[in-house]
DNA sequence: AAACTATGTCGTATATTTACGACATACTTC
DNA sequence: GAAGTATGTCGTAAATATACGACATAGTTT
């Protein structure tokens, strides 16, 4: 390393990557997907639905909780899991900005003037 | 594993990891931020405004050339990093309906009805 | 064609992720 | 309280990602 540079990325950067990550996976979004489309909040039926061992379901879901994007609750003997939908529609409004921002019309991309 | 469960992951959910995955670290963030702040196309320039070597920002471009989010033409002697906007703008699309679909109002969440 | 410049590729070390069985915990029900 | 059920945690193996120096390639300029 030369010596200059940017020190680090910013935080809006890093934050927006650590969402990312968290969607990074199948299982993840399937998980996301399926807390969705439930009228009531499942437990560990939701391993039951994916290709994988419920122990790998349990470290996606703690991956998912580290980060508040769901939330579960003990409910005697089964535990509630929950999308947190008001942090969801924050982080989609975050996408929204990037893409936006990567978007807009005078960006440098084929057809543009620059290439 | 048991026996029945689902097979696999729809090609959906496969694509929207792909490509949050692509977004899961902040030098990739970071360039395509780069790129779109940039009237012209820039080269190697993207190196020296990352705090990290040439060499593992061209890793990290390859990754997005892979996934076709960026588009890179020889230019003599330079190479010409593009965003390919049209498939960033479909991304975009893909993430809205993701989390369209993940914050709906009837969808299981902590003060809805079943938690 | 020799020296220079801009980039990509290879090899490799280290860190992180993914996956799962076995075990631990904790509540429920008999 | 013993047996059963639902879930989380630990240990660990294998795969993938991250990072970078050294080398290769290819165009430019003299």
């Amino acid at each position: 390393m030369t010596y200059a540079k940017t020190t680090a990325f910013t935080d809006e950067q890093q934050q927006l990557a650590r969402v990312a990550k968290a969607l990074a996976h199948p299982a993840r979004v399937a998980i996301i997907q399926l807390l969705a489309s439930k009228k009531t909040c499942i437990s560990g039926d939701i391993a039951a639905e994916l290709p994988l061992s419920r122990t790998t379901v349990s470290q996606h879901l703690q991956e998912l909780k580290a980060l508040d994007l769901i939330r579960g609750e003990i409910e005697g003997l089964t535990v509630c899991y929950c999308l947190n939908t008001d942090l969801l529609r924050q982080v989609h409004e975050q996408f929204t900005s990037f893409f936006t921002g990567a978007t807009h019309t005078d960006v440098c991309a084929p057809g543009s003037a620059c290439c």
